[in-house]
DNA sequence: CGGTTTCATGTAACCGATTACATCAGATGA
DNA sequence: TCATCTGATGTAATCGGTTACATGAAACCG
């Protein structure tokens, strides 16, 4: 692997030449670049991003930081796809790397600082944060990096850390708006784990529009659910008990509305008819599932390319982190309502 | 941020002896490993690893290429999720981390050097490739980065270069296989882009059953998708044309078999009654879409695992690169055939 | 007891860049 | 004509580690 000092040498000039070729050309001369640039070709010379980032201290890296929740194996947000393709392809424009970090070995498993450890390691510029609200320590600790921070679907705060969140809270007033434009009065809502951000405040949004309308909701229509199907499919069946049955369920996930669409048929009902379906997220399978899931969309690509900005923002040396973004949720509709 | 320098000067010894503490901690007495790793934890030191980088030639890192088809936005590859999850579990438990590899911006957007630069520039220790058959030549290009590489889904050799796959002629006569015992003698296939190589295994397997069973498969009776919903559905619309009417299909793709189960559903026939299908790929959906999409099943996680084994084989610096992976597919029978 | 090992540690070169500062030739201007 | 400015380039310190080699003390051994 050719140096600079390599490249110097054989164009004649001093190393500080070659460097500036390639960082301010706009001091050497017309000549004098076009021999550097040619040479640089010649014996494929690149250089090295790891002396750059010792000297610099900038290495145009940015840490993500993900699936950091080890208890649960099955862990996965529901959108980490669609966030990657488009905060990569947004970091990216911007010539910025993506940096998954493996915890810092030298931390144990448990200790809550693996991860800013392995972040302090390795110069990153700025730090993702992809979490779905379990609140983990070792996350919570990144608060402490001296470097920007974002994080997705997460409440997070400091003096360099902002966040995107989903309009969660109005996400659940359409939700309910929407089934009490239906012609709905009994309306049950599967909500998320307790202590779980975006599922309290689509549950607060849903409260507050049933209020609003005068309807009552009772404490045995809000079933508690973990955002993944069985757990849809648990809850509905105790919905299901109730007597009256309500007519129509709000689900805080998409995966659960599935599982609970599965209950209702199992039970020889129908969707809508009997029992109206309304979901969150509107992940792929929302629209293949029959009768088709109506359910309330998040901005995926948002949340990357939003995250994406406020880094670059960060970057540029603002005083003050941005506000948190809070991206708009709006009412896919389909068959199940 | 406090130097290797700073630390040993505080403890009173050389940077030589902090530096074997964190490297070669049994040939450094106890006494002085524990008044350094006692200084450390106080005034928190970490090894910068740019600095670690430089002087090993070896970053711990390992690139990850994915994404490259720029002319396709909406490209992804049906198990990237569960890819990721399965190879950022398996390298991170060997302490290494994954870099998204933005194009090197020092090069054109067509230039087939934009990856191989950006790994030369990074010092990685090996590229994994996430590709789904565009056979993009800024991807062909990595197979002369002199570090190990292992792609994925994609056939790709080299003197560091391996490669894991699902085994998908087995795959295609497993579903050919599976057809036949269900009675059908008629049997039509949606097949992926020309030049794909899974789907043209595929095929080739299911080609290679059917011949051996005695049935035909006319050339209309084969039709190319995309491996997309919509592509699905238009081609079994023009098999659905067909007279007579085959009674089952196999399509390369779980997606482009719902898009088939649509336009079945749409032409008033019955699944599986009039018209059979089977997928391949077991996404999500697939045992969610009624009535079940019987499909291939490849080993999603065994793809990310298998990835990092061969990595760490060649990062083990075995002469030659392993053996490329085939990974098993087994068929998941649900209600659609 | 002198010589050889062994163990712990120190010295200093090196990895490949960036950059503050110095230098120097040629152009400018009074 | 000489001082001054400008533009291009060079010198050398620096970033924060690793590691080959040197050193020196203690242990071992015939």
């Amino acid at each position: 692997m050719s140096s600079i000092r390599e490249l110097a040498r054989r164009c004649g000039v001093s190393v500080a030449t070659v460097s500036r070729v390639f960082n301010t050309p706009e001091v050497v001369s017309q000549q004098t670049r076009q021999l550097v640039l040619g040479m640089a070709a010649e014996i494929g010379y690149l250089p090295n991003e790891s002396a750059r980032t010792l000297a610099t201290k900038k290495s145009n890296m940015v840490g993500l930081v993900w699936d950091t929740d080890h208890r649960r194996p099955g862990w996965r947000h529901p959108f980490l796809q669609d966030i990657l393709v488009a905060l990569k392809g947004a970091l990216s424009a911007h010539g910025l790397h993506l940096l998954m970090l493996a915890p810092d070995p030298g931390a144990g498993p448990g200790d809550p600082r693996r991860f800013l450890r392995a972040v302090q390691r390795h110069n990153v510029d700025g730090v993702v944060i992809i979490d779905n609200g379990s609140r983990d320590p070792a996350v919570l600790a990144l608060a402490d990096a001296e470097v920007p921070c974002v994080a997705l679907d997460l409440r997070f705060t400091g003096p360099t850390c902002t966040y995107i969140t989903s309009d969660n809270a109005g996400g659940g007033r359409l939700a309910a708006a929407h089934l009490i434009e239906r012609g709905h009065r009994h309306i049950a809502t599967i909500t998320g784990p307790a202590g779980n951000w975006p599922a309290a405040q689509r549950l607060a949004g849903f409260r507050e529009a049933l209020t609003e309308a005068g309807i009552p909701l009772a404490d045995g229509d809000v079933v508690t659910g973990d955002f993944y199907l069985d757990s849809g499919h648990a809850a509905m069946t105790r919905l299901l008990e109730r007597d009256p049955r309500p007519t129509a369920v709000f689900a805080a996930g998409d995966e659960m509305a599935v599982g609970a669409i599965k209950a209702i048929r199992e039970a020889g009902l129908r969707v809508p008819d009997d029992v109206a379906v309304i979901g969150f997220d509107d992940i792929e399978v929302a629209a293949l599932v029959p009768p088709g899931l109506t359910t309330v969309t998040q901005d995926k690509t948002g949340f990357g390319t939003a995250a994406a900005e406020s880094l670059m923002a960060m970057l540029a040396g603002t005083a003050t982190p941005p506000e948190p973004t809070t991206l708009p949720t709006t009412l896919i509709l389909r068959g199940s309502t």
